[in-house]
DNA sequence: TCCTAGTCAATAGA
DNA sequence: TCTATTGACTAGGA
């Protein structure tokens, strides 16, 4: 029942945004592919050329943080004051963003076992479909393919990477709490290159793989563009890491590979079957919390939007997991919301304004009525015949 | 049936 | 207005 209700709260505030802007179904296909492969092809990138060139504009348009920062004002100034669609800022949407609750079962399949009555994460498959194009760009840039690509671009990558986390990891070992149930905490990531190769492997040995790892060595590219990748804005108030404006995506330290708890452990290897089944990454979840934390402060998001558009959770609830993050191994489903927020962190600027701007009007509109009856509500919706009970009610309530 | 995790919604406080 | 706290509720598992 729960999940049913949570399922159309989300979904809902999905097909709301989908019916209110319907240029926006447009726009997710050709997402940040565009960032790098305004040439390339894909079922995606047809599918509106017209969207994708005004994408296009829109990247090349290149945000610079501090507009990033002000188009971000603008965009909870239009969402919470009610402000209506603003076809200028509807950035292209990730996956992820685009679908901040997406209700998919396969979201973290072969993840979790458990499927908690939360909204599940996009699918990391979906988000792998953003990222799907990149692939095939590393692939032409690499002129190799398959599935030991990454590794090799890993390797290509780390001196980078190492760059980046070294000091980071130097902070984040300082942090105390073991956010890792590997009892090292963030000494499980003390070679960043290891841990960013088993990363990668493990993401491997999962269908999504590809995305995350194309996040990790796509981060010269987002920035070289223009996009302003997260950590330029985030990096410098966090752990006095200095962020490397190329990788946005600095989440080397926020994850704690479960290989290394294997390798410590010796009780078990990675791809077996078992051993997939949740535990392919492990989040700092207080690392990620402080991120968040400093990441909403510096932008002046509320809570309670983010809570919301992001994680599709309460503001108390947010608030509650940015002050009081649990160690990730005593999370269950509360993981999926750290995983939002993961997710959140790694995606570049714009998709974050995109992400926190997408639900708003109909978060708005749906937030507030007790659970049992929007339960009710949703029943009755669904026994009438309603396929999109989301528009049917935030029809009612406009 | 009980316990735990996760969350919500209300509310107090800054 | 925003954040932190808290009581209550639900789902899942033992």
């Amino acid at each position: 029942m729960k999940t049913a209700y949570n399922a159309y709260r989300c979904l809902a505030k999905d097909l709301d945004v989908y019916a209110m802007n319907p240029e926006m179904t447009m726009d997710i296909g050709s997402l940040s592919h565009e960032q790098d492969l305004m040439s390339g092809h894909s079922p995606h990138h047809n599918r509106n050329p017209g969207a994708s060139l005004r994408i296009h504009q829109d990247l090349t348009v290149a945000p610079s943080r501090s507009a990033m920062v002000s188009s971000m004002a603008s965009i909870l100034d239009g969402v919470g004051g009610g402000g209506e669609y603003r076809p200028e800022l509807s950035l292209p949407l990730h996956h992820a963003m685009s679908m901040p609750c997406d209700t998919s079962p396969s979201g973290m399949s072969g993840t979790y076992t458990t499927l908690t009555p939360l909204q599940p994460l996009p699918p990391i498959s979906t988000v792998s479909d953003k990222f799907h194009h990149h692939h095939h760009h590393h692939q032409r840039l690499s002129g190799n393919v398959s599935g030991s690509f990454t590794l090799m671009r890993d390797e290509r990558t780390l001196p980078a990477m190492n760059n980046l986390y070294s000091p980071y990891h130097k902070d984040m070992s300082g942090m105390g709490q073991s956010l890792s149930p590997l009892g090292s905490g963030l000494g499980s990531i003390h070679n960043t290159q290891q841990t960013l190769h088993n990363y990668s492997h493990e993401k491997m040995l999962s269908s999504n793989f590809d995305a995350h790892t194309a996040m990790l060595t796509r981060g010269d590219q987002h920035l070289s563009r223009g996009l302003g990748g997260p950590a330029a804005g985030m990096m410098p108030h966090l752990n006095g890491m200095h962020g490397h404006p190329g990788h946005p995506q600095s989440h080397g330290p926020v994850l704690a590979s479960n290989r290394d708890r294997s390798l410590s452990s010796s009780s078990s290897s990675t791809g077996a079957p078992g051993s997939g089944s949740g535990q392919l990454e492990e989040i700092n979840t207080r690392e990620v919390a402080q991120r968040i934390t400093a990441e909403l402060k510096r932008y002046s998001i509320p809570q309670a939007i983010f809570a919301q558009r992001v994680l599709c959770r309460s503001q108390g609830t947010l608030s509650d997991l940015l002050r009081n993050p649990k160690p990730w191994s005593k999370l269950k489903s509360g993981r999926e919301t750290f995983r939002r927020m993961w997710k959140w962190l790694q995606e570049p600027e714009f998709q974050r304004m995109s992400a926190l701007r997408l639900a708003g009007k109909t978060s708005v509109q749906k937030k507030r009525a007790r659970p049992k009856q929007r339960q009710e509500q949703y029943t009755k919706e669904v026994a009438a015949g309603f396929h999109r009970p989301a528009a049917a009610n935030t029809s009612g309530h406009l």
